[in-house]
DNA sequence: GAAATAGTGTCTTTAAGACAGTATGTG
DNA sequence: CACATACTGTCTTAAAGACACTATTTC
């Protein structure tokens, strides 16, 4: 019922709808992070692959977009399935078509990655024991140099064994942390790597760990200040043994 | 082993391969723009569609993306093929999902935006007459803010026709601006909107065209040869009538 | 020489960094 | 009271804006 009549020319010469064209399948993959300021480092959630192609090594979850389902939902529930978590913060990231990228046979992937704070990634971390594990991103670049970065496995003994990702998400993970960085320069996005309400030197480390630099500490408190995006609680930290903070809230509510 | 209680699930229980899931059709589309200081906007290619949907109405150059080409080389190649320009700086911008985006069924889109400088984008409208157009945008809101944007007619007279655009590509071609503002405000991409060889001049017109705001002279130039990203060529303009400026030239080539 | 734009030097304004000093909690 | 961190005030430094002035071309 479909001849396929393609020695070299693309576009058939009649039929001109849909069906004319033959469809690659379509997946969304998610980077979800959180900023762990205790070991200055990014921890992405991984999903053991059960089935080849690549089995048994590590990917981001995904799945395939369903027919009628936004792109948007598809992350969405994937970071359900996968993760149990519900209300994260989560960007359309970069769609990724290298026609081998997937041995099975063409893919298109979307990518997206979403942020959660360090409390509720490790829980949900937790309950999906097995399933899935904690990676932990070592950025080998400066700035947004941009590029791959190791992912390493996280043990309580510090030890690092190295995580090898199927198909292209080590090139996928690269990109978020890219594109995370660029983003902290304009806009305090750290705040969606933190509990709902949170002092100004918690915000300070987050951004520090995922820019993977230290930062100014008078300039910082100025300038987020200046923003005008935090509102005070007037609340303060109790379980600190020092003087304790005054705890701040994210003003506006951001979408998606 | 995995019983999967679900429901409403989706995905069927024992095929597991890529044939298991139903495939949308994946379209690029280009977002082709020209910056035209002489008119203080950004101009950008647009087709007639000869077919429903939308038969009549304007829409962004694109195609489907065959079985075994990647990505961008399918941006190219509607370029080419529809604008018969080649090596144009282009980029990806966006993926559009909505289920009901098309009527004919599911189509996901790759949004991309390209780069000219306006004499390659007149003569390529100029040469494609009949099956392009030029479409002037009026952008409505300021800074980054995003959102759609006007898109008229241009016409010669000065009279602004709106134009209805197809799909959501009103929504793509906002994004784009954005975008390209975006970018504008860390990196002098205005390079890709000028020949090969420019003056500071015209390249800070084509700043304040897109960016849609009056620059400060004397900050730009210290700004952008601060950069380090221009070479002086050595020569200057020779058609003016007036003292001619230094012409410049994109140090280091940039990438797609 | 007049007109027009290119390019330079310098003052002012503003944001970032540095750092000293005060405030407020725990033990 | 010692200690730790939160917070404030001020000086210094670097970048951006403003603006006066000089330079070089065409007509």
């Amino acid at each position: 019922m479909k001849p396929k009549p393609k020695p070299k020319a693309k576009a058939p010469a009649k039929r001109r709808g849909l069906g004319a064209y033959p469809r690659p399948s379509v997946t969304v993959d998610v980077v979800l992070l959180a900023a762990v300021p205790a070991r200055s480092a990014l921890h992405a959630l991984v999903v053991r692959r059960s089935e080849p192609p690549f089995g048994g090594r590590w990917a981001l979850p995904g799945g395939f977009v369903g027919i009628d389902e936004p792109l948007d939902a598809a992350a969405r529930r994937v970071v359900r399935e996968k993760a149990r978590l519900a209300d994260v913060f989560m960007e359309q990231l970069y769609t990724f078509g290298s026609p081998r990228r997937d041995p099975r046979g063409r893919v298109i992937t979307v990518a997206y990655y979403a942020l959660v704070d360090e409390a509720r990634f490790r829980q949900a971390a937790a309950e999906a024991k097995g399933e899935v594990a904690v990676a932990r991103l070592d950025v080998g670049w400066e700035g947004e140099t941009g590029g791959p970065v190791d992912v390493v496995s996280e043990h309580e003994s510090g030890a690092a064994l190295p995580l090898l990702l199927a198909f292209d998400h080590g090139e996928i993970v690269g990109m978020a942390v890219k594109r995370l960085r660029g983003k902290l320069d304009y806009t305090p996005v750290g705040f969606q790597l933190l509990p709902p309400s949170f002092t100004l030197r918690q915000l300070q480390d987050v951004h520090e760990t995922v820019l993977g630099r230290p930062l100014n500490k008078d300039s910082f408190r100025r300038r987020i200040l200046a923003s005008g995006l935090l509102d005070a609680t007037g609340e303060r930290q109790d379980d600190v043994d020092h003087r304790p903070a005054e705890l701040y809230r994210f003003g506006r509510q951001s979408a998606t």
